[in-house]
DNA sequence: AGTAAAATCCAAAGCGCTTTGGAAAGTTTG
DNA sequence: CAAACTTTCCAAAGCGCTTTGGATTTTACT
């Protein structure tokens, strides 16, 4: 492996000086710059990270946190798709991206702050997270530059991005009312995950301003996983609930309902409409293919990453949390 | 930041002894050790790896390459879960893996070499790399220990890992063979994945051991698109193709396969018997529910990472490739 | 030509850790 | 009790880079 030292031997020149010429720096002229650079790229230098970031006392590097056995699996898509835009904007910055050993979930983790100053780590990208996660608390301490997908948390380095959840709800519900459906039921998720209660509220407002009464008895708490769904709207069969449209906060809810309507010889969505969250790939084959509530995933990662990078490098700027669009996607099951 | 020096100031101690305490030498008497290990706890002393890989000539990184923008988005589950593999597998070890910014596909990339040299990356982990990438030249240049997915490479340093595909054709046309179909057509994908030869291969000897003789008609050529899929289905319904079942390189052609017969009034499995290959995770959902060809992705990953690691650290020891079992998820499409 | 200013360059220290080669103290032997 | 080990510790060098504080050379100006 050659090293500066090596090239500042070949040309008689100092170490300080050859460094200073790859940097670019202005004290040395730009012949001795060149001479510099085309020997260093005739030996085939490559500079080390590691006594580089020794030296300057900065790693660019970013951790990811996540989950990768969330309980249903199509919240792997969700991740792999944040993670990519994460990846994609850090891709034009000088920042590697590290995943550190062992889960988000195994208990016997390493403190985040071991984590982070063993690897002198410079931001932490979360997503992912649940709610009763003890990370979260350690991530209010505030050490950290920090931004987490999905649970609120704002701090002077910490800040969130979500999408629009009040804003999908509203979405699907006014659409269910423009299809004349006064009767909608809800299938949320646990609580978990920070953006439950989040559409439960939306759903509730977009009743409200549509003047449809909220009716708890056509709300039912699924877990995100489609049995759950399934179970909700076989339950709500069974109580014989008076309902002509479900609304799921997820795309696999959404298609086990559609599995329990079906099995009770319901049409989708000419008798009962069925409305998802997330806009999941599969969405689009499922059958009948589901209408539902797109979040731009790539975007809550570069977005989210872009604002990491402004924590960093700009510690004074005052932080805020972020909203992303969502989309009200028309396809056949409403 | 607390470090060495300080424990060693407080302590009345030498650097190196508590250094060597730490490390566990047997130089230091075990008080010392304990007591060195006390106040390093109780000061919140954090190792600085940096100093250490410097030092030490070691990083503990491992890479991973993979690709954000497959053509069929299907195959980010795929990714996302040998990733899954590969970090559960290296979480048991020291080592972290680092995602190096950019993307398998684009054109401006660094050279592997220098990614790797300038970060003492020690180890490579490939997954979905095409046929046409000019890093397979790099990687047969052998000058870092890597495991590939899913293409042929075998060196002193870098090996491969990879699906039983040809156990895989081989369930699947059996399977249909038992359900007495004789005439089964077959949807393969670009030749930029090498798995395509394997499958198209695997098909062949299938039907040889089954008596049956290869038929270049009903074989058509698509991308692992649903819409290949559905193209390569049509186009065998307006040839008038004489096949009662379908078998399709990967689940998303079959959905498209599936999507086609249907448009034209057949139903599957009735008229038409569907079978895919993956078993990506919507295959459960999509209707008629996928029989299909289940790939262990979890086990690709894991099982690679300790291949990688066994050549890390045991450069001696001859290498092989490793074929992951495959299992035919048998559910209503055929 | 003589001097000030600008342009180049360099030796050495430092980043936080490991390791080499001894030295000092403690223990065991003959 | 001295010699010979053992045990326990340490000073200093080194990993490959950046940066400080000067030194030296070149250019510009009176």
């Amino acid at each position: 492996m050659i090293k500066l030292i090596d090239i500042a031997k070949k040309l008689g020149l100092s170490l300080t000086t050859v460094s200073r010429a790859l940097n670019d720096y202005e004290e040395v002229s730009s012949k001795t710059k060149e001479l510099v650079r085309r020997t260093a790229k005739e030996l085939g230098y490559v500079p080390n990270k590691f006594a580089r970031n020794l030296a300057l006392k900065k790693s660019h590097l970013i951790s990811l946190l996540y989950d990768d056995y969330q309980e249903t699996i199509s919240y792997q898509s969700f991740t792999f798709e944040v993670i990519a835009g994460v990846r994609n904007y850090f891709g034009r910055t000088p920042y590697d991206l590290i995943i550190v050993p062992g889960n988000l979930k195994s208990d016997k983790r390493e403190p985040l702050k071991n984590i982070c100053y063993s690897r002198g780590i410079e931001g932490l990208f979360v997503v992912g997270i649940r709610t009763n996660d003890p990370y979260i608390e350690e991530l209010k301490r505030d050490f950290i530059p920090a931004v987490v997908v999905d649970y609120p948390l704002m701090t002077k380095k910490v800040t969130y991005i979500q999408s629009d959840n009040l804003k999908g709800c509203k979405l699907a519900v006014d659409y269910l009312v423009s299809r004349g459906h006064g009767r909608i039921a809800f299938i949320n998720g646990h609580d978990l995950a920070a953006v439950s209660p989040l559409r439960l509220n939306g759903y509730k407002t977009a009743l409200k301003s549509n003047g449809i009464p909220f009716d708890k008895g056509i709300v039912k708490a699924g877990n995100y996983t489609e049995k759950s769904g399934y179970d909700a709207v076989s339950q709500l069969l069974k109580e014989k609930a008076d309902f002509t449209a479900v609304f799921a906060a997820s795309d696999l809810m959404a298609v086990g309902a559609i599995k329990a309507l079906k099995e009770k010889g319901l049409k989708v969505p000419e008798d009962i409409a069925v409305v998802g969250f997330d806009d999941v790939f599969f969405a689009e084959y499922s059958h009948p293919s589901l209408t539902t509530i797109r979040q731009h995933k790539f975007d809550l990662g570069y977005i989210g990453a872009m604002e990491l990078h402004g924590i960093i490098e700009n510690p004074e700027r005052p932080l805020r949390s972020r909203k992303i669009d969502v989309e009200l996607i028309i396809r056949e099951s409403a």
